[in-house]
DNA sequence: CGGAGTTACTATACCGATATAGTCATTGAG
DNA sequence: CTCAATGACTATATCGGTATAGTAACTCCG
C-alpha cells in the first residue's frame, strides 16, 4: 500500500491539495465543516500529520535546535555540571514545544552532525571555537550562541565571570593569611605535570580565565603559584595532581581547583596522605557544584549559577531564531553572569609555622 | 543574494545539478578532476553542503534519533540513573554519527515534537505506554525500542530484571530474619500515603515489577508489608514516607525502596529519628546509584547496569533502523538484563526483642 | 444597486535535494 | 571488427509539503 500524502486525502475528500494541508496547519482558513469531513478521511486513511522533513523543507524551519558538546557527549552527562545546565536548557525549552538535539563534536567518516543534522539555530557549549564543528555551524549561517566560550563580534555569548571568581577565590586565601597557594587545572588534552605558561597553555576559556583571575590576586600578594594540570579526569580527578603538589619539598598550605570535582579528589588525597583540611590544608573548588555541599569538610568554593546560564543561553537562543525568522536586527547580546564565593569549611588560616 | 544551492554550483561549473550532488554525497560517480573543480567551486561560493532537511526528505533519512523521556526533560537531567542512561546512549551511538534528540512527552499547543520532530527511529524510556506521545511515534511507524516498558510484540524492549532483583532484596531481608518489613514505592503522580493495591495501582512497569518482586519473597515468608508512595520527590525523597513508616505502633524493622535516592532519605530520616541504621533499621535501595556507595552506611541494593541497558537499547535501535532500511527482516527481540543484589552496609539482622 | 470586503477554496510555483534510468564514448574480449 | 561491458555524466521524475496569488460566491453598506 502506499503511503498516505496529503494528495491521497485531497482526492478521497475531492478537495485541493492545498486545503488538505491548511485542514493540518492552518485550521481558519476553511470552514470547520470540511475541516471535519477531512480529518475524519485522514484518520480513516491512517495519516499521522505533514511529513516533518517535507515539511521542515518547505517551511525553513525543523522544530529543533542543537547543542554542540565538545568531548564525547558520554562525558557531558557524567559532570553534574554540565547535565544541570543541559537541563535547564530543556527546560527554558520546553514552552517553545522545540526539541533539542545533543550534537558531538567528534566527527565520524561521512558524517559530521554539525553540517548534517536539520536544526533551527544551536548551542556552542564550552568548546573549542576552532573545532571543524563550530565551523560547519557558523558557515551554514545558523543561529548560534557561544557559552563559557570566548565571545565573537555578531554571536550573543553567556558567559559567567570566571575571573572575578577566580580572583576572590585567591584573595580569600590570601586574606586568611596564606603565602604558599597552588593550583590544579584542567584542560582536556593537555600535559598532565606542572605547566610552566598557564595562560598561555589553557586550552579553553574559561580555563584561561580562572587562571587570570587567580593570578590577579595572588601576584599582587607576591605570590608565585606552583600550576599542575591534572592527569585523566577519570582516575581519580586531581589525586595525582594533588600528590605532587603536596610532596614538594615546599608544599603549599592552599590548593586552587578548577572545579569542585577536582577539589573532591584533591581533599581525599589530601586527607589519605594524613593532612587535616582545613586545619593543614585549605582547598577551593569552583562551581558549587551540588558535590561541595555533600562534601565533608563542605567545600569552600566559586557558585556559578549553571541553571542560569542554561536558561539565558536558551533564551538567547529562541530570540536570536526569532529575530532571524522576522528579519528583526536586535543587537547581539554579551551576557556575563555573576559568580560569587561560597565560603564554607574546606578553608581557614595556615597552620601556625614556628 | 540569492541561497547556494547545487544548482548554482552546476551552472557555474557548467555540469548538471546531479553530478554536483554526486560530487557530495557519491564521490565514485565522477572522475576525480571534476570533483575537484566542482568542490571548488562551491567553496567559492560559499556552500556548504547540501541542505540536511531537503536531504532528509529526498533521502527518506535524517540522521538523528529521538528519545522520549516522560516527564519533564528538566527531571531526566537531575537523576543519576536517567542521565547515566542518556550517556550510554550517546555513547553507543557515536560511531554511527547519529544525533539524539531529545523529546519530551509533555505537549505543547500546536507542537508535539513526537509527531513533528523529524528522525529515523525512537527509543522510549520508562513511559506510559498509553502516553499521547507514544501513540504518534508509533503512527508514525517509526523504528521504535521500549526501555524499562511492558513489553508488546512486534516492538524491541530493553528491560532488566526488576522483579526478580527485588525479591532477592526482600529475601535478603527474610533471611536476616526480619519480620516486619514495609516498602516505599515511587509512582509519579501517585497520591502520597499507604497504598491498599500496589500492585494494582503501580503506574509505571517498573514499579510494577519490582512491587512483585518484593512480594514474591515477602509473602513466601508470610509477611505482609504496608506500602507507601512517597511525597513529591523532590522534597527530601522519601523522609516523609519514612516519618509515616516509622512512626507507626508497629514500625518495620526494615524498609525495601524502590529506588537508592529514595533509600537515602530514608536512611537519612531514620538517623534523624534516632534510629541506627543498619543495628535498629535496614535499608534496601534500588539501581545502585553512585551514591549508594557514597552514603553513610553505604547502602545495600540491587544493582542495574544502567550503562549496558543504554547501549543495549540504543544498538537495538540501530539494528531496528538497519532492518527497515534494507526490507530485511529479523526477528524482534525482547532483552532481559540481569539484577544482582550488592550487599554493603545498610543490611544486618533485626534488633533482637525480648 | 454598485463596489469594497470577506470567506473559502484552488492553481501554480517553489523548497533543495536524490534515485533511477538513460546516453554516449571507450575499452576489452572473442 | 563487432558486441557487451564499463565509466562518466545527464534527464526526468519524485520526496511531501507550504507560500502566495488568484478566483468565485457572498456579505455589508451607503
Amino acid at each position: 500500500m502506499a503511503r498516505v500524502t496529503l494528495q491521497t486525502i485531497a482526492d478521497r475528500v475531492g478537495v485541493s491539495r492545498m486545503t488538505v494541508s491548511n485542514a493540518f496547519s492552518r485550521p481558519d482558513q476553511l470552514s470547520a465543516q470540511l475541516r471535519g469531513k477531512i480529518l475524519e478521511a485522514a484518520e480513516a486513511l491512517g495519516y499521522v500529520g505533514p511529513d516533518p522533513s517535507a515539511r521542515a523543507l518547505a517551511r525553513g524551519t525543523t522544530g529543533a535546535v542543537g547543542v554542540l558538546l565538545t568531548d564525547s557527549l558520554r562525558d557531558a552527562f557524567t559532570d553534574e555540571v554540565a547535565t544541570t545546565f543541559l537541563g535547564a536548557i530543556a527546560e527554558e525549552l520546553a514552552p517553545t514545544g522545540m526539541a533539542l538535539t545533543l550534537l558531538s563534536a567528534t566527527e565520524q567518516p561521512g558524517m559530521i552532525p554539525a553540517r548534517d543534522v536539520a536544526m533551527d539555530g544551536a548551542l556552542v557549549y564550552s568548546c573549542n571555537t576552532h573545532t571543524t564543528a563550530v565551523d560547519w555551524l557558523k558557515r551554514r549561517k545558523l543561529p548560534l550562541v557561544f557559552v563559557d566560550q570566548v565571545a565573537v563580534p555578531g554571536i550573543p555569548s553567556i558567559n559567567i565571570d570566571d575571573r572575578a571568581g577566580a580572583r576572590s577565590a585567591a584573595q580569600h586565601l590570601v586574606e586568611l593569611g596564606h603565602r604558599r597557594i597552588d593550583i590544579v587545572t584542567s584542560n582536556p588534552g593537555l600535559e598532565p605535570g606542572v605547566i610552566a605558561d598557564p595562560i598561555g597553555s589553557a586550552i579553553s576559556h574559561v580555563g584561561r580565565q580562572r587562571v587570570l583571575g587567580w593570578l590577579d590576586a595572588l601576584e599582587a600578594a607576591g605570590i608565585t603559584p606552583t600550576v599542575v594540570q591534572e592527569w585523566r579526569p577519570d582516575d581519580g580527578g586531581g589525586s595525582q595532581a594533588a600528590r605532587l603538589l603536596l610532596e614538594q619539598t615546599d608544599p603549599p598550605t592552599a590548593i586552587l581547583c578548577f572545579s569542585d570535582v577536582l577539589a573532591f579528589g584533591v581533599v581525599q588525597t589530601a586527607q589519605s596522605l594524613g593532612l587535616a583540611v582545613p586545619q593543614q590544608l585549605s582547598v577551593v573548588g569552583f562551581d558549587d557544584n551540588p558535590l561541595a555541599q555533600r562534601m565533608r569538610p563542605a567545600l569552600t568554593t566559586v557558585r556559578q549559577d549553571v541553571a542560569a546560564k542554561g536558561r539565558a543561553a536558551a533564551a538567547a537562543l529562541t530570540a536570536s531564531i526569532e529575530r532571524v525568522k522576522t528579519g528583526g536586527t536586535g543587537r547581539v547580546r554579551h551576557v556575563l553572569l555573576p559568580t560569587e564565593l561560597i565560603i564554607r569549611n574546606s578553608t581557614a588560616p595556615p597552620p601556625e609555622t614556628h
